[in-house]
DNA sequence: GTAGCGGATGTTGACGAGAACATCCGCGAG
DNA sequence: CTCGCGGATGTTCTCGTCAACATCCGCTAC
């Protein structure tokens, strides 16, 4: 995998290029900035210099000096639910469009102590204000404490009286899934639920019971997912010989597609015998068989909300508390129809 | 969703600490690196001072005097292919476990101009090395040029000359899938490639060809999809009616499940009239109906070596070419048979 | 003609941490 | 008893940049 081998280049600092052009280093630094009032022959000649001996500012000294690293940071534990890779790359793209960079800080588990040190690292990091994509339980604990001067936004949480939370609205998604279904003429609705670690399943366990205690529905018993399809698949197998389970809410996409497959396997027809509900709206919810009909979630809207809180604090030194919920919109498809007769 | 306001606490500096503990900066600093000549008493009084004021180092004040921010940045264009992530998530992983951050940096588009100013960014990022996830033949460009004392790992391309490279390996990848269909009597195979402008898709490409004509069969036009299953969709559609179609190899997953319902809205079964071969082996490739055969890629150790590759050289401070290939592995599932009579 | 203004540039210092070097002290060897 | 050594700690200086202030100059207004 070696082969060839470049002795490193030295960094460059001002000071070369300001001998090379014949300036001080404060006018390198005013055309390093745009400075108005250099004159176009002498910025031409530091250009030129910096050209010259590939001058690139360091980011480290302009920070200290400045105050500001321009970067946000996002603790998190994993990339791989669709919810926080679509978050994830919302954030880093409306920060981009500001100039600022994202600095991911995963957390290698759940445990209280991974979280703490987490926690602890934040403060030192190269970051002006910090997303936290982590459910709220772990903050509940006491011993997790935030400093003061951190700018924090917290998604899939309910921290709302102490940080600024951006959210989508799962309670408003869960029960626009729960009404359509019970409109379409469905005794009941069941629920497959994500793991209870998760801020965003519990949120939406919680108003699928509550959407049906309203309609004065019987609550079937709780299935519980831990967000793979495989998990899903499984909670359909387990489902499938109930023939009182005509509708069924699921607390997203894959498992609902694990449902789907569980359901076809077993014989029963979808949406025919019965209709399954997402949540999410991921890409191939509309490639399943049959296409799912499913909660849209506008991951973008969440992550310009965190830039655009995070940047607000730092802007304005403070920090401020509040809930942001940004809505959803039920996406019908084929896989939901009227309840058998 | 502004509430109440907090006065933002200050940042403290190193001299607050040492006052309140009543010793110099230097002991401060050396509690805080763990340096070992400091009288026990004399850290446990600096801790309480730490703790008392609520010390946390400043990150920019130590990478200026040490040269180094560990932290590893990444350029993408998007995190929304199923390969972008995957390869994100393990390089913060494994970067996370030799304690480093790692720095996102979106390119807003595939335009030579975006791209410039993401390479021109690079320099001045508040990083160690950087990993490039561009997917394309941009460094083929001769006016793009990476500035010689940049730590550079490349993934998805073909600079091995100048650079690292890892790269998942495609070429075999590619083939396995090709020689599976041919080895159960198909007498050729299409293929349903990514776009143009991903190295992975061309690589992908290239090999099925090159493995149909060194099997001495007929090479099928390329069907072309944007990695989207919608895309798959719309190409199934196209080949569904061919019934000398009886075997696909699709450039990717989601594409696959695309092709699968395009299949099963014609009337044409799987495996029973065509075979369907993926590549990825996302995690719903299993759920899919039929299960999907699909290329398995260890992105888990892409993302190992990427951060081995970019450590080794920020230790040894110099750059290193070659490319290094992770090995795939065909994973058979329900999704391919035996050719029809 | 000169005071005064403003544009172009230089000089100084500070940001916070930590390396290098200096200092001080106690203890053991000669 | 003194020298020297090494551990604990302090002092100084530097990292690269940029803001604040200082300087210098030409031009305009009176």
């Amino acid at each position: 995998m070696t082969e060839s081998l470049e002795r490193r280049a030295r960094r460059v600092p001002m000071g070369d290029v300001a001998r090379l052009a014949g300036v001080s280093t404060q006018t390198v630094s005013r055309v390093s900035n745009g400075h108005p009032s250099v004159l176009p022959e002498t910025r031409d000649r530091v250009f030129a210099a910096m050209a010259e001996l590939g001058y690139r500012p360091n980011a480290a000294a302009r920070a200290l000096r400045s105050g500001e690293f321009r970067a946000i940071g996002i603790v998190l534990f994993t990339l791989s639910t669709t919810g926080n890779v679509r978050t994830v790359e919302a954030i880093a793209n409306w920060a981009s469009a500001e100039d600022y960079a994202i600095t991911l800080v995963p957390v290698r588990s759940r445990s209280r102590e991974d979280v703490l040190a987490a926690i602890r690292r934040l403060g030192e990091l190269a970051v002006d204000a910090v997303v936290l994509l982590l459910s709220a339980h772990l903050l509940d604990d006491a011993a997790i404490h935030i400093p003061p001067d951190v700018h924090v936004v917290i998604v899939d949480s309910d921290a709302g009286d102490d940080f600024t939370v951006v959210d989508t609205d799962q309670a408003a998604g869960a029960h626009a899934a729960v009404e359509h279904l019970l409109s379409l003429g469905h005794a009941t609705v069941h629920h497959l639920a994500g793991p209870e670690s998760s801020y965003a399943a519990e949120r939406r366990a919680a108003e699928w019971r509550a959407a049906l205690e309203s309609a004065g529905r019987r609550v079937p018993d709780v299935v519980r997912g831990d967000w793979t399809a495989a998990s899903g698949y499984a909670a359909g197998a387990a489902l499938a010989p109930d023939a009182t389970c005509t509708a069924v809410f699921a607390a997203n996409d894959e498992m609902a597609a694990g449902l789907l497959r569980a359901f076809a396997d077993a014989g029963r027809r979808v949406p025919e015998d019965v209709s399954v509900v997402g949540f999410d709206d991921i890409d191939l919810a509309e490639q399943l068989q049959p296409p799912l009909t499913t909660v849209h979630q506008d991951f973008g809207e969440v992550g310009r909300r965190c830039v655009a809180a995070a940047l607000a604090q730092v802007r304005s030194g403070a920090r401020s508390g509040g809930v942001d919920l940004v809505p959803t919109r039920l996406v019908i498809r084929a896989s939901t129809g009227p309840a058998p007769a």
